[in-house]
DNA sequence: CTGAAAGCGCTAACAC
DNA sequence: GTGTTAGCGCTTTCAG
C-alpha cells in the first residue's frame, strides 16, 4: 500500500492524504478523520526511503560501533542507549546501532556522512585525539560526542566532570589519612582515562604527595586485566592503601582481586570505583563514583543532537554532569 | 556531490555515470576509467536512499534488539553480530541494530517490514512460541531466526543442537558415575533453555533416574540469578552431586557462589556450563559446552538470509551446528 | 556504446 | 480546503 493508492481508494489527491497524516492543519477535519481511518484500515505506512528523499532527513540517529573492544558489554553504556532510544520513540524517530569492524571504523563515518543515512551521530568513547571527531567537524555533520576529545574548534558534547569525580574520591581518601595512593586506569588514549589520570596527578601534587609511578597502572578495560592490575598493587614492597579505579569492568575484576587474594577491604586497602558495580561481588558494597541517571543522560544527548540539527549552535551545546561519590563499605583509614 | 552533478562534469549523461560506476558491462573501458576517476576525486558516493528507493532494496540487514535483558551484553552475542557484520562488510552491504524498548519491540518489527526499512532480520533469541517470527512469516518478510521456535509452516533458521549438547553432557557425567544432577536454566519461554531442559529430563529417564525437581532451577539469565539458584542447590538436604548451567552468564554466577561457598569445584560438586567461559575466574578452567565458531555462525547467517533474499526457500535454509564438550578442571566423580 | 525519459514514493510550492 | 506539478537522486527501459 502506497500514498497513491491510498489517495485514489480515498478519492483524494496525494496532496490531501499527506497532508492529513502529517498534521497539517489546512485540511478538514471531516478529511482527516477517514484519512487516518483508511490509513489503519489498510496498515499503510509512508516509505521511509521516499520520505527521507523527499524531506532531506530521515529521523534516524546513528552510532557507530566498532566491535571488539569489550563496552557493547558495558552495562552503563546499554543504559545510555536504553535512553536514547526511549526518547527518541517517543518522538517517532529511531536509533540505529552501525556495528563494524574496527578496521571500517572510520570508513563507515565518511559513508554515513555522504550517504546522509542518519541526520547525526553520536560518538561514544571519545578519544584524546579523536580523527572521528576532526572528521564529522570538518564535513559539518551533526553530532555529539559522548566524552570530551582535544578539539580546537567548538563540537557539542556530553560528559560528565571527570576531574570532580576524581577530586571526590581523593579527598574523601586523603581525609582518611591515605597517603600510598594507586590508580588503575583504562588505556590513556581514552580521553576519560586520561582526564581522571590527570586529575589524579594533580590532587597528588595538591596534597603535596609524591608519586609512586608503581601505583599508576594503565590499559586495563576489563575485568580480566583489572583482576591483574590488583595483583600487581598488592605485590609491591609497600602496597597502596587506598586504590582508585578508572571504569567499573576493572573495578570489579580488581575488587574480585583483593578477594581471592585474602584481603580485608576496607582495612588493609580501601577501594573506589569510578561506574556502578554489578552484582555478585559476595554482596561487597563497593564505593563508587557514580554517574547518576544514565538513562536521562541518554535522553538529554539526543535532545542536544536535535537542537543542533535543528541549528543550534554546537558551542552552546556543551554539558558537563557531576558524578557523586556513593560510599560503600570498603573504605577506612589506612591499616598500618 | 550527486550524480547529475558529476554527469555534468564528465561531459556525459546520468546513466552512463551510473552504469560505469555499478560495473555494467556494455560501457567502453575508457569510459569506465574516467567515471570512476572522477568520482573518487570528487568523493562521490550515491546516495543509498535514492538508491534505495529506485532499486526497491537497501542491501541492509537488522536486528531488532529489545534493550533490558543484559545479552547485548552477552558476550557471545557480540562474536556472532562481529561475524556478521564482518561478512557483510565484504560485499558492500551492511548490518544495523536498532535497540528498541521492549515494550516498542513487535511495533518495530511492524515498521521495519511495511517501510522495507532493511532487505531482512536476524530474529535472536527465539521463544518457544514467538510472535516475532509468526508476524515476519505471515508477512513474507525474509528473515533467519537465531534459533529455533515452534511454528508450523517452514522458516528458515540456524541453531546449535541443544539436545546434543546436553546429551554430551550427561553421557559425562553419568559415565562418572553421578546420579544427582541439577540443572540451572533461563528462563524456559526461551526456546533454546526449553530444549536443554528437555534434553536433561530425557537423558535422566533413559538412565531410570528419577528426577529431583528441587534440583531443577528456571528463570537464571545473569550472573547474580546465576549465583542465588546455585545457593539453593547447595542448600538442598542431599546435595546434587553435579550440576549443569545452560547459560554462560548464570554459569558465572553460579561457579562464583561455589568459590565464595568454599566448595570444591570437581569434587564435591562437578559443573557443566553451556557457553564459553568468562575471563577471571580465580583461574578455574570450567568444563563447558561450547558453540564453536560464533564469528563463522553470523557470517553463514547472513549468507542465508542473503540467499533467502534472493528466492532460496526457507525449507532449505536450516542449519543445526553441534556444540562440543570442553573438558576443564571442574569434573570428577561424585563425592560420597 | 551512449542518452532521453519514465518511475521508485513522497513532500512542498503554487495555483484554484 | 484541495489539487497540480515539480522535484529529492537514483536506476532502467527503450531508442539510437
Amino acid at each position: 500500500m502506497n500514498l497513491e493508492r491510498l489517495a485514489n481508494l480515498l478519492g483524494m489527491s496525494k496532496t490531501t492524504v499527506s497532508r492529513a497524516l502529517n498534521g497539517y492543519p489546512e485540511v478538514s477535519e471531516r478529511t482527516r478523520e477517514r484519512v487516518l481511518q483508511a490509513a489503519r484500515d489498510n496498515g499503510y505506512q509512508a516509505n521511509p526511503m521516499a520520505r527521507s528523499l523527499a524531506l532531506g532527513r530521515s529521523n534516524v540517529f546513528g552510532i557507530i560501533y566498532p566491535l571488539q573492544p569489550a563496552d557493547l558489554g558495558d552495562a552503563m553504556f546499554l543504559d545510555v542507549v536504553a535512553g536514547m532510544s526511549a526518547a527518541l520513540e517517543q518522538e517517532g524517530k529511531s536509533l540505529i546501532i552501525a556495528p563494524v569492524s574496527q578496521a571500517a571504523e572510520l570508513a563507515t563515518y565518511q559513508q554515513f556522512v555522504r550517504g546522509r543515512r542518519v541526520d547525526g551521530l553520536i560518538v561514544s568513547r571519545t578519544q584524546v585525539q579523536d580523527e572521528r571527531i576532526a572528521f564529522l567537524s570538518k564535513a559539518r555533520f551533526p553530532f555529539i560526542a559522548h566524552g570530551r576529545t582535544e578539539h580546537h574548534a567548538p563540537y557539542a558534547w556530553f560528559d560528565y566532570d571527570n576531574a570532580a569525580g576524581i577530586g571526590l574520591a581523593m579527598q574523601r581518601l586523603l581525609g582518611l589519612g591515605h597517603r600510598r595512593l594507586g590508580l588503575i586506569s583504562a588505556p590513556l588514549l581514552l580521553n576519560f582515562a586520561r582526564q581522571r589520570k590527570d586529575a589524579f596527578v594533580a590532587a597528588m601534587a595538591d596534597a603535596g604527595l609524591a608519586l609512586d609511578t608503581r601505583y599508576l597502572i594503565a590499559d586495563t578495560l576489563d575485568r580480566r586485566s583489572g583482576y591483574q592490575a590488583m595483583q600487581q598493587l598488592l605485590a609491591c614492597q609497600s602496597r597502596p592503601t587506598a586504590v582508585i579505579v578508572d571504569n567499573h569492568l576493572s573495578g570489579v575484576g580488581a575488587v574480585r582481586a583483593l578477594l581471592d587474594a585474602g584481603v580485608r577491604i576496607g582495612e588493609e586497602i580501601s577501594v573506589i570505583v569510578w561506574g556502578r558495580m554489578e552484582d555478585t561481588l559476595a554482596g561487597i558494597a563497593v564505593s563508587t563514583i557514580d554517574q547518576p541517571d544514565a538513562a536521562r543522560a541518554g535522553a538529554r544527548m539526543v535532545q542536544m543532537l536535535q537542537a543542533l540539527v535543528e541549528g543550534t549552535p554546537a558551542a552552546s551545546l556543551q554539558e558537563l554532569w557531576q558524578p557523586a561519590l556513593i560510599e560503600g563499605a570498603t573504605l577506612g583509614p589506612p591499616a598500618s
